[in-house]
DNA sequence: CTAGAATGCGAGCGAACGCTCACATTGTCA
DNA sequence: TGACAATGTGAGCGTTCGCTCGCATTCTAG
């Protein structure tokens, strides 16, 4: 009845050409994903726009399911990969400056590619990657909980796990109904003030 | 290519059977989302767990989008009910006192069927009810925009639109991630607690 | 009582689509 | 250059599933 759901490929590529083909592929999956929503996604229409035969997917991809995946994978990858080249730079920071700091690394990894993280968070049933999801979001958990605990003596907060949760939330979802819904609002430079505003208030770091 | 897709029933029931027919449709709706998850909705296995035929489905509604249609129209409904009845006592407290009691509103809004909110969220693809959605977002909107408007001057606030979609999207991420990752975080107090003190200390009205 | 409306039924049609398989082509290495 | 692996091809199989249609049953009004 449920269909077999293996995520790992099937066979790795070991020339270049095999890694083009699933590299043309995975850019086609994004691409009819973006154009044709989850529902129009094919195995057959991301052959054809790859410009590859459908077996040719089947040697790399086991289903349809794992191309989501990987493709997921490689988003959540390049999302992470933004956020952690920065933080460092970030971590010593005064809090007021560095929450804001934060904040704009949020909001610079949702512009990415806002079209595919729109569908893949709108459209896309929550498959076995949602692991994958819940990893980036656990990421920013730790993160943010081990700057509130470093500087807690300097904060208006009792619980340190219970705080990044709230702010982590928070932020998370600013950005992203920003993106959803105002897609041009995640330039307008008030936002990003009013986001920080939130937090630094809330922490009792604020000037104003 | 894209199935046709018209979300009004194709008969309104007129004798009570049909009435019947119909709430055990949405039921079983419910049921087998909860159960199977939206891959596993099929019209066939709807009808079967109803105890009525396929063809009875197909009477009173169009095709499969339009169960599912009607079933997030229903629980956006009954959501907004339990919010909107509230309303009225909310709008003349203070704002401090106004503030924890919308937030907590949000928190049994939530768990009015928490296992069919998730579904829908999380795994129903995002089509034509998007705009209902949508729209108990602009209702809540619309009405923080107002509460924050009224007590104005005792804000410490610049944008009351942008002030609003701050905390919309912040409370409401917060009350979902808390019903999604931790269910029993739901009622927990210091968690209401606390998205209060996010909330009172960024408009100002803090006590502490 | 009865005609016609409302409702209920379910076998099965048709199309979409995931995926296989037998075979062809291209690359690698001795 | 030959042998074998890696990769590429696409017709089409099998299944699932949305949905129709012709007919049966139940209700309602005159």
């Amino acid at each position: 009845m449920q269909r077999q759901v293996r995520l790992s490929p099937r066979k790795r590529p070991r020339q270049q050409r095999g890694k083009d083909t699933v590299d043309s592929i995975l850019e086609a999956t994004a691409r009819v994903l973006k154009h044709a929503g989850f529902d129009g996604l094919t195995t057959n229409a991301v052959a054809a726009k790859a410009g590859v035969s459908i077996g040719s997917l089947y040697q790399y991809f086991p289903n349809k399911e794992a191309l989501v995946s990987a493709l997921i994978e490689r988003h959540c990858e390049e999302m992470s990969a933004a956020i952690l080249a920065e933080l460092a730079n970030v971590a010593n920071l005064p809090i007021a400056q560095g929450a804001r700091a934060v904040i704009e690394l949020t909001f610079s990894a949702h512009a990415i590619d806002p079209a595919l993280h729109r569908v893949l968070t709108e459209q896309v049933p929550r498959i076995g990657k949602l692991a994958k999801l819940r990893e980036l979001d656990n990421i920013s958990h730790r993160m943010v909980a081990g700057m509130l605990a470093a500087r807690r003596d300097e904060l208006a907060i009792r619980d340190v796990e219970l705080a990044a949760f709230v702010l982590v939330s928070a932020i998370e979802s600013i950005v992203h109904r920003s993106a959803l819904l105002y897609p041009d609002k995640l330039k307008d430079p008030r936002l990003l003030d009013e986001a920080t505003l939130l937090v630094t208030r809330y922490l009792g770091v604020a000037e104003n």
